[in-house]
DNA sequence: CCGAAAATGAAAATGATTGTCAAAAAGTGT
DNA sequence: ACACTTTTTGACAATCATTTTCATTTTCGG
């Protein structure tokens, strides 16, 4: 447990949605913390592990974390414009899955599933033209 | 529709499973064409943003394309072991998708889902210590 | 306090993907 | 076949996230 590891995850608590290694260490680095972007990577790599937290690959195949509330599985619902995530829960798919599997004959399935969209702040934050961030 | 592309067209649709650019390159420089890298880069790009392959991130971010037998919305069921992968479908997760984002107030809902497992020719293979590999 | 083991970070290495740009190929009208 | 324009190609350099290396610093048990 250390300093550094610990800093991440509080890093990534603070976020909302997803968080790219380097974008942790720019915040890191803004707040003033001495940390090297190799800690950074090491952090998140152990805390995927552990986990500790989600990650998933963006269309340019850049990595993102995220630390999720609940550690049982589940998915995302993920803002394409503002980044937000909502954790959610789909029993018609997991069994879906494992019905897929089953029928081809596969076994050990597992599954990734991420559902994208555009939530109601950026929504009408794009309506009334002012491309808002968060 | 040069020749090129159509080279990377064919590679990839004598492929049953994922291939990323650069095992399509090797595939077609082990085959005699002295196409380059980039070409195989560029007709990727040009094949997916027609929508004539898929393509999916490997855990370690790598680009992976495959040449699907239909255009309409799918997904893939895909051994971990040897690569294959066979195209399936699940209105059951369409309609999940699409009620979870609009339960959240999220618009323009997509999704990405994949299925993971061993065939059952892997299984067998692995099971009989052949360690077989296609 | 002392030495071993774990953690850290600066800098170099890696590896996929993209950008550049001049040469080669394909098309077009003559 | 010819002169000329447009498209395609590919060698090479440039990017950029991530990993390795390795020497230094911290942590911890005794
Ligand atoms: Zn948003
Ligand atoms: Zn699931
Ligand atoms: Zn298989
Ligand atoms: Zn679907």
């Amino acid at each position: 447990m250390s300093t550094r590891r610990e800093a991440v995850k509080q890093a990534l608590n603070h976020s909302t949605g997803f968080r790219s290694a380097q974008d942790l260490y720019a915040d890191l680095r803004a707040e003033g913390s001495k940390i090297g972007l190799t800690t950074v990577y090491r952090a998140l790599q152990n805390l995927h592990d552990s986990g500790e937290v989600d990650v998933l690959r963006t269309d340019d195949g850049e990595a993102v974390y995220r630390a999720c509330a609940t550690e049982s599985h589940h998915h995302h619902l993920v803002c394409r414009g503002c980044g937000k995530a909502v954790e959610v829960e789909g029993p018609a798919v997991e069994k879906w899955a494992e019905s897929i599997g089953a029928q081809h004959g596969f076994t050990e399935v597992t599954h990734t599933v991420e559902v994208f969209g555009t939530c109601a702040e950026c929504a009408a934050a794009c309506r009334e033209g002012s491309g808002k961030r968060t």
